[in-house]
RNA sequence: GCCUAGGUGGCGGAAUUGGUAUACGCUACAGACUUAAAAUCUGUCGCCCGUAAGGGAUUGAGGGUUCGACUCCCUCCCUAGGCACCA
C-alpha cells in the first residue's frame, strides 16, 4: 500500500506526447548508412490516404513491424523502417470528385490527417525517408521504369478488347476484377476495344511461378499466385479441316507444271478432293508476267473458293492476276516469293529491265482474303528477309523455315502442303484421349469462322449465334450451372489426325477465345464439360481411357476425367495415360507446350489522377518515348478532372499540355493522355526508401546492394494477386536490366488478420462499427492500444474488437506502472527471503520473448510478460537489474511507458537503443521439478523431485507415494517409461 | 469441382512439436475496501456423477499407430480464403 502511494499516477497522455517529442528531437530512429552492423529492412505496405482516415484495424500491421524493428535494433541490427503514401489512383480521385476538391489538395489534406493518426501511436519510422507516389520527384522514376520496359519491348500499345468499367469510365486489368465485376465499384465490366498500353508480364510468368518456391511467405499467398499464373502443360495439335477449294498453282522462271513440288502437290490436293489447276505458262524463259497473268485469267475462273499459289516468279504473276480481279479469292500462298528485282546469286537482267515492279497493293489486298508468305532460310536466289518486305506491302502471315531443297525445289515439300490446307489448332492437356475426340469446338471469336465463311453453308445462323454470344458479358457467359449453348458449323468438317475420322466442328461459348488457341478438341467421355455438351446435342461419346476400370462408360454419371490405361486407341491401346500423352503428340506431329492463365497487364487508365505515360505520338515517327532528360512528365493542373467516358482521359482536353514537338523529328505531335494504374508507384516504392532523394538515378547501387531485399514485409492478404505480383514482375525486370541486385523484392512476408467490429462485421461507416485509434489513444493510451492489438490472438488471424479485452490490456499496463514502486537494489524477494524461482522465471521470459518476437507470436509474448508481472506482484521487492531487463522486454510493445520508467531510474540514453537481454541457459533449470506419474498412460499423481533424478530413484520415490501404491497395488510392473524431469509412466 | 489454411471452455486463445490439455486475458459469480457506486484488490469458474474425498468422459466425427495423440496416419463433416466452362 505504501508503494502504491509512492508511484506517481499513470498519465498516458503526458508520457506519450513527451517521449514522442524527445524521440523526434533526438532523431532516435533515424537510419544511418554504413557501419559494420547487419541490416534489417522492415516494411509495411504503405496506405492510401483515403478521406476516412485510419480505423483501429489499419495499425495492427504497423504495430507488428514496429515491435519487430525495435527488437531488431536492440539486437544490434541497422534497421530501416520507413513509411510513405500511395496516393495516386481511383480511390483518391473518386474521393476528390465526390467532395469537389482537386485531388492534389484532397490528397495533401488526407496525408496530413493520416500522418497525425499514425504519429500518435508512437512508431519508430524514419520520417526523413517518407515517400509519396504523387510527388514528381518520385514519379519521375515510375515513368523512367516505364520507358525501360518500353525499350525492351515489354510495354506496347494494343487495341484488343479489354475490361471496361462503365461506372469508373476506364479500362481495367484482369487483376482489377472480382467475379467479372469492377473491384472498386462493383459494376459489371464490358468488353471494349480501346487503344491501351499493356505490359508484357506474361514473359515473366514462369519465373514468377518458380521463384515462389524459395520465398518465406504464407502458403496461402503463394497458392493464390500459383492459381493466378495458372500454368498447365499440354500439347498443341492440328486438326486438318476438310474443305473444297480450287487450287491454281503457278510455277517459277524457267520451269513448268512438271517441275519441283508442283506435280506432287497436285496429286496430294486432289487426293483430298480439291480441284487443282497447274498451268504451263507461255514464255517461261523470257517471261512477260502481264501476258502470263492474262493467260491464266483466260484459262481459269477465279472466285471466293480459289486458292492461288505462286512459286518464285509465279508470285509476281499472281500479283498481276489479283490486280485485275473483280471479286476476291480465298487465299494467296507465296512460296519463295519476291516483290523487288533483287537476287542473291546474280542479276537477272530481264527481271530488271523488261518488267515493271510497280504494283497496286491496295487492289491486291482487297482481292484476297488471306495471304501466306513462306520463305526458305537457305534460299540461294531470293534475298534473306524478302518475306518481311512482302509482308510490309501486302500484310499476311510470314513463315521462315527450312525447305527440303533450297528455294523449295524439292520434289516433295510437305511444308507447302501444310500451308495449303486449312487447319484448326487446339490445346489439350490430355493428348492421351485424342482417339476419343469426336468433335471440335471453336470460340465464337475464332478467326476461322470469318476466314472460311464462304465454305460454311449455314453461315447466317452461325453469325447470328456469334453476334449473340459476343455481346454477353463475362459473367453471363460463365454463369455457373448455365446450360451449354452452341451451333454446328455446317459445310466444314475436321479430320481426327489419329485415325482419319471425319468429325464435326461446332462453335460454342464455353470455349474461351483468349486461352490456349481458342479452339478445343472435345473428348466427351473424359471431360465433364464436353460430356454435357455431347449429351445435349447428341454427339458421339467414345471411351478411350479405363481399360482397367471396374465399371463401363454407360454406368458413369458423367465423364471419367482420371488417368488409366488406354482403350480404343489403335496401337496405343493398353498404354498408360502419362506415357501416351507424349507418344500420341509425337505421332500427330504436335508440339508439347506450356500455357498460362496469366494475362498481360493492361496498364493505361483513362483517368486524370495517375502518372502520365511518358510517350509522344508523332504522325510521322509513331510513338516516341519522352527523352529521359525531359522526365518527369508533370501531371498538369486542370479545372475538370472528371472522367470523360469516351476512352480518352481528361488530359486530352488540355491542348497546351497535349500539343508538343516530336523529340525525334521536331514536327507537331501529341502527348499520350492515358495515365498509369494505381499499382504503378507501389510496384517499386520500397526501393525509393533506400535512396529517397536521388535525382540522378533510380537508386544508388551501393545502397541498394546493402539494403535489398526487404527482410520483413507486412500487409493484408488483399494484395496477393495484384501488388505482390506486379512488384515482383517489376523487380525481376529491374534485375534483368541491372538496376537492382536481387531477383525478389520481399524475402519474408506476413499478413495481418483483419480486425472486425465488435459486431463481427468488417469495420465500415455503413455498419457504424468503426473505432478510431485517436479515441483509443486519447482515452487509454497508445501503449495500451499496442499491447491490446498484439494480445488479441495470433497475428495472422482475424479477431473482433472488444472494449472489455482492451481494458485487460490497460490493466496490465497499469500493473507494470505500479510494480515500479517495488524496485530495490537487493534480490527479488518474497516473504521470507530471496526467491530463486523468480530468477528462473525471468530467464524463461527472456527466452520466450526473444523467440516469439522473432516469429511474430506477439500474443504469447504479452502473456509471458503478464505471468512474470503477476509473480512480481506477489513479491515484496523487485531487483533493479531484473526490472530493467523486464522493461527492455516490454519496450518494443509499450515504448512510451517503458522509456519513462527507464529514465526515471536514471538510465542514460533511450531504452530503445539499449541492448536486448540475453538469457542464461543454466538459470533456466530449477532445483526441483514436478514429475507426472502415469499408470497405463493415465495421469494419477504429480510429485516434486530433485532435478535430473535417475530413473531408479524416481521409480522408488513414486512407489513410495500412497496414491501410486493404491493404483499399482500388487501388480508387477510390465514396463517403465521415464522422461527425466517430466514424466514417469508405469505400465501394469 | 480443384487448391490452401483452420476446427481446443461462455468468449479471444495457450500447449516446450508425441509427454500434466484448457497457460494468459475477458466474461460471470462471491468476498474485501466504500455511506454508496466506479475503480482496485482477493477468491471461484470447461463438462458429467458426487455434500465431499474422489471418479468418468473430453481438443469437429469415426478409425488407426503408440506405454502415451490437440500434435503423426487414413476416412468423413464443417468454417474461412484463392482459382474456376482455363480444355
Amino acid at each position: 500500500m505504501e508503494n502504491k502511494s509512492k508511484a506517481p499516477k499513470y498519465e498516458h497522455a503526458k508520457i506519450e506526447s513527451k517521449w514522442q517529442k524527445v524521440w523526434a528531437k533526438n532523431k532516435t530512429y533515424e537510419t544511418k548508412e554504413g557501419g559494420k552492423k547487419p541490416k534489417a529492412y522492415v516494411l509495411d505496405m504503405f496506405p492510401y490516404p483515403s478521406g476516412d482516415g485510419l480505423h483501429v484495424g489499419h495499425p495492427k500491421g504497423y504495430i507488428a513491424t514496429d515491435i519487430y524493428s525495435r527488437f531488431k535494433r536492440m539486437n544490434g541490427f541497422n534497421v530501416l523502417h520507413p513509411m510513405g503514401w500511395d496516393a495516386f489512383g481511383l480511390p483518391a480521385e473518386n474521393y476528390a470528385i465526390k467532395n469537389k476538391i482537386n485531388p492534389e489538395i484532397a490528397v495533401k489534406k488526407n496525408i496530413k490527417y493520416f500522418k497525425s493518426q499514425v504519429e500518435k501511436i508512437g512508431f519508430d519510422y524514419d520520417w526523413s525517408r517518407e515517400v509519396n507516389t504523387t510527388d514528381p520527384g518520385f514519379y519521375k522514376w515510375t515513368q523512367w521504369i516505364f520507358l525501360q520496359l518500353y525499350k525492351k519491348g515489354l510495354a506496347f500499345e494494343s487495341s484488343e478488347p479489354i475490361n471496361w468499367c462503365p461506372s469508373c469510365k476506364t479500362g481495367l486489368a484482369n487483376e482489377d476484377l472480382e467475379n467479372g465485376k469492377c473491384e472498386r465499384c462493383g459494376s459489371e465490366v464490358e468488353k471494349k476495344p480501346i487503344r491501351q498500353w499493356v505490359l508484357k508480364i506474361t514473359d515473366y510468368a514462369e519465373r514468377l511461378l518458380s521463384d515462389l518456391e524459395a520465398l518465406n511467405w504464407p502458403e496461402s499467398i503463394k497458392e493464390s499466385q500459383r492459381n493466378w499464373i495458372g500454368k498447365s502443360e499440354g500439347s498443341e495439335i492440328s486438326f486438318p479441316v476438310k474443305t473444297k477449294y480450287k487450287y491454281v498453282l503457278l510455277h517459277g522462271w524457267k520451269s513448268d507444271s512438271k517441275s519441283c513440288f508442283i506435280p506432287w502437290l497436285k496429286r496430294e490436293l486432289e487426293a483430298e478432293g480439291h480441284e487443282v489447276v497447274a498451268l504451263d505458262m507461255p514464255h517461261p524463259l523470257i517471261p512477260d508476267v502481264v501476258e502470263q497473268a492474262d493467260y491464266v485469267l483466260s484459262k481459269v475462273k477465279f472466285d471466293e473458293n480459289t486458292i492461288l499459289l505462286g512459286h518464285s516468279l509465279g508470285s509476281v504473276v499472281s500479283y498481276r492476276i489479283l490486280e485485275k480481279l473483280k471479286t476476291p479469292i480465298h487465299k494467296l500462298i507465296l512460296v519463295a516469293g519476291l516483290i523487288e528485282p533483287k537476287f542473291r546469286d546474280h542479276d537477272r537482267l530481264m527481271a530488271k529491265y523488261l518488267m515493271s515492279w510497280k504494283f497496286d497493293f491496295e487492289k491486291i489486298k482487297k482481292n484476297v482474303g488471306e495471304i501466306v508468305i513462306i520463305e526458305d532460310n537457305n534460299d540461294v536466289i531470293i534475298p534473306d528477309g524478302e518475306s518481311a518486305v512482302i509482308q510490309r506491302a501486302l500484310g499476311g502471315l510470314t513463315y521462315r523455315l527450312e525447305a527440303e531443297k533450297p528455294h523449295f525445289c524439292g520434289m516433295v515439300e510437305p511444308i507447302v502442303l501444310e500451308h495449303c490446307l486449312d487447319k484448326i489448332k487446339v490445346f489439350t492437356t490430355r493428348a492421351d484421349t485424342l482417339f476419343g475426340a469426336t468433335y471440335l469446338v471453336v470460340a465464337p471469336e475464332h478467326p476461322l469462322i470469318e476466314r472460311l465463311s464462304p465454305q460454311i453453308t449455314n453461315i447466317k445462323e452461325v453469325q447470328a449465334y456469334v453476334a449473340k454470344t459476343i455481346k454477353r458479358t463475362e459473367i453471363e457467359r460463365t454463369a455457373e450451372g448455365k446450360e451449354k449453348t452452341g451451333i454446328e458449323i455446317l459445310g466444314l468438317t475436321a479430320i481426327n489426325p489419329t485415325n482419319g475420322q471425319e468429325i464435326p466442328i461446332w462453335v460454342a461459348d464455353y470455349v474461351l477465345p483468349d486461352y490456349g488457341t481458342g479452339a478445343i478438341m472435345a473428348v466427351p467421355a473424359h471431360d465433364e464439360r464436353d460430356h454435357q455438351f455431347a449429351k445435349k446435342f447428341k454427339l458421339p461419346i467414345i471411351q478411350v481411357i479405363g481399360e482397367d476400370l471396374p465399371t463401363r462408360l454407360e454406368n458413369w454419371g458423367g465423364a471419367y476425367a482420371g488417368y488409366g490405361k488406354l482403350v480404343n486407341s489403335g496401337k496405343f491401346t493398353g498404354m498408360e495415360s502419362v506415357k501416351a500423352k507424349e507418344a500420341i503428340t509425337k505421332m500427330v506431329r504436335g508440339k508439347i507446350v506450356t500455357k498460362y492463365k496469366l494475362r498481360d497487364w493492361v496498364f493505361s487508365r483513362q483517368r486524370y489522377w495517375g502518372e502520365p505515360i511518358p510517350i509522344i505520338h508523332c504522325p510521322k515517327c509513331g510513338p516516341v518515348p519522352v527523352p529521359e532528360k525531359d522526365l518527369p512528365v508533370i501531371l498538369p493542373k486542370v479545372k475538370s478532372y472528371e472522367p470523360t467516358g469516351t476512352g480518352e482521359s481528361p488530359l486530352a482536353a488540355i491542348s497546351k499540355w497535349v500539343n508538343v514537338k516530336c523529340p525525334t523529328c521536331g514536327e507537331k505531335a501529341k502527348r499520350e493522355t492515358n495515365t498509369m494504374p494505381q499499382w504503378a508507384g507501389s510496384s517499386w516504392y520500397y526501393l525509393r526508401y533506400i535512396d529517397p532523394k536521388n535525382t540522378k538515378a533510380l537508386i544508388d547501387k551501393k545502397k541498394e546492394k546493402y539494403w535489398s531485399p526487404v527482410d520483413m514485409y507486412v500487409g493484408g492478404t488483399e494484395h496477393a494477386t495484384r501488388h505482390l505480383i506486379y512488384a515482383r514482375f517489376w523487380h525481376k525486370f529491374l534485375f534483368d536490366i541491372g538496376a537492382v541486385s536481387q531477383t525478389e523484392p520481399f524475402t519474408q512476408l506476413k499478413n495481418q488478420g483483419m480486425i472486425l467490429g465488435s459486431d463481427n462485421r468488417k469495420m465500415s461507416k455503413r455498419w457504424g462499427n468503426v473505432v478510431n485509434p485517436d479515441d483509443i489513444v486519447r482515452d487509454y493510451g497508445a501503449d495500451t492500444l499496442r499491447v491490446y492489438e498484439m494480445f488479441m490472438g495470433p497475428f495472422e488471424q482475424g479477431a473482433s474488437w472488444s472494449s472489455d479485452n482492451l481494458m485487460g490490456a490497460r490493466r496490465f499496463v497499469e500493473k507494470v506502472w505500479r510494480l515500479a514502486g517495488k524496485v530495490s537494489t537487493g534480490r527479488s524477494h518474497v516473504l521470507g527471503g530471496p526467491d530463486k524461482r523468480l530468477e528462473t522465471l525471468l530467464h524463461k521470459t527472456i527466452k520466450q520473448a526473444t523467440t516469439d518476437i522473432n516469429n511474430f507470436n506477439y500474443n504469447t509474448v504479452v502473456s509471458a510478460l503478464m505471468i512474470l508481472a503477476n509473480e512480481w506482484e506477489k513479491a515484496e521487492t523487485i531487483n533493479k537489474e531484473d526490472w530493467l531487463t523486464f522493461l527492455k522486454l516490454l519496450a518494443p510493445l509499450a515504448p512510451h511507458m517503458t522509456e519513462e520508467l527507464w529514465s526515471s531510474l536514471g538510465q542514460k540514453g533511450s531504452i530503445h537503443l539499449a541492448a536486448w537481454p540475453v538469457w542464461d541457459e543454466s538459470k533456466l533449470i530449477s532445483d526441483t521439478v514436478s514429475l507426472v506419474i502415469q499408470i497405463n498412460g493415465k495421469t494419477r499423481e504429480t510429485i516434486i523431485i530433485p532435478t535430473n533424478l535417475s530413473e531408479k530413484e524416481a521409480v522408488k520415490m513414486a512407489l513410495d507415494n500412497d496414491i501410486v501404491k493404491k493404483w499399482v497395488g500388487v501388480e508387477p510392473l510390465k514396463k517403465i517409461i521415464y522422461i527425466p524431469n517430466r514424466l514417469l509412466n508405469l505400465v501394469i
